[in-house]
DNA sequence: AAAACGTGGTG
DNA sequence: TCACCAAGTTT
């Protein structure tokens, strides 16, 4: 008896076929497996690709990773979000260094339990790097098989995560797993798409339920998402003066880590009186606001930042509060800093 | 268990 | 413009 799904059987073909050649498909290191998966959570190939290849040559081992301050890692980091991801990474790679000697744990549990490894991540770097039969449950595989056998328990609630992930490892290849794994994500990446899935292309389309049934683009079903929250942020940028205060952003909110320049949180968009009653209320006399320079909307997965930029002035007496940090503006691309002040900084620059 | 965490691409 | 969502994890 055969001891491999049709599904495997099907699948493997395909993507010894159709595989695309990504640079970290040519390794066995789980330090280049494990680096490649948390660049590519909630993140596509596209986008990830270049902070990929920056990071494999600049941090070629864990312990040049391990090396490194927070800092310069986020700074690298810039621009890819979930900041997270790379401080988790940077502290577990110094963990792996003083309590593992440098060597990753080599079984599926031993790697859950490090910072910014989860059940994914775990499972992709066991079946990848060390050939361990357990199968990997991402976005991908919630769509192909929800499709696939017709799944109709919504898949992002607990029993349509149970639902699916049983059944992925029913599926998987236990010869094969990383293979096998990486083949249904990539069926899932290029074929089997959330819009207009290439269903002619497709290796199992005639044992897919979902197409069986016309349903193919309905499936697979989710309950939702929660609403976003509105906020308006005011930035304070020195007037008339080459230079630029920076804060460290602090536990707790978006940004963590990151720097960007003293703000005052507003409930409501706050015009010119208002923001000069605040800036003197929260700094003192001493302070002005000069006008404002500009206006941003920035769209998070759960936030809509208004971001407004103002010009402000101080007597040459009054002090910076402790935790502000003066640089020179074109000393700023030191520091590890949010797209939405990435995108105004290029502005002040250009002004 | 639901919500928070970034950014950019797509239809 | 807007909704969706991408090789998820943490709290």
């Amino acid at each position: 008896m055969s001891s491999v799904s049709w599904f495997a059987q099907a699948l493997a073909p395909w993507y010894a076929a159709n595989r695309r050649s990504l640079p970290w498909r040519s390794t066995r290191d789980p330090y280049l497996i494990w680096l490649s998966e948390v660049i590519l959570q909630q993140t596509r190939v596209d986008q990830g690709l270049a902070y990929y290849n920056r990071f494999a040559l600049k941090y070629p081992t864990v312990h040049h990773l391990a090396a490194a301050t927070e800092d310069e890692v986020l700074k690298d980091w810039q621009g890819l979000g979930y900041y997270s991801r790379a401080r988790n990474m940077r502290a577990t790679a110094q963990r792996i260094v003083s309590e593992y000697r440098g060597v990753f744990p080599e079984d599926h549990n031993g790697l859950r339990h490090l910072k910014g490894i989860g059940p994914y991540t775990a499972a992709a770097i066991a079946s990848i790097a060390f050939n361990e039969p357990v199968a990997v449950v991402d976005g991908n595989v919630f769509r192909v098989l929800a499709r696939c056998f017709g799944i109709r328990e919504p898949i992002d609630r607990p029993a349509g995560k149970r639902l699916v992930a049983d059944l992925a490892s029913r599926l998987l290849d236990r010869k094969h797993p990383g293979e096998h794994n990486q083949a249904v994500m990539e069926l899932g990446a290029l074929v089997c798409t959330p819009k207009r899935p290439q269903c002619n292309a497709c290796p199992v389309r005639s044992r897919c339920l979902a197409y069986e049934e016309g349903v193919v683009e309905q499936l697979p079903l989710k309950v939702g998402r929660t609403k976003v929250r509105e906020r308006h942020f005011n930035y304070l940028l020195p007037h008339g003066v080459s230079a630029l205060w920076l804060v460290k952003r602090a536990a707790g909110d978006i940004w963590q880590g990151l720097y960007t320049p003293p703000m005052v949180e507003s409930d409501v968009r706050w015009g010119a009186r208002r923001m000069q009653a605040a800036l003197q209320q929260e700094l003192g006399r001493s302070w002005h606001l000069v006008g404002s320079f500009t206006e941003e909307r920035h769209v998070l997965s759960h936030q809509v930042i208004h971001a407004r930029f103002w010009w402000v002035s101080k007597a040459r007496t009054a002090r910076l509060p402790a935790d502000w940090l003066a640089c020179g503006l074109k000393d700023a691309h030191r520091y590890p800093v949010p797209r939405l002040v990435e995108r105004v900084l290029g502005e002040v620059l250009n002004s």
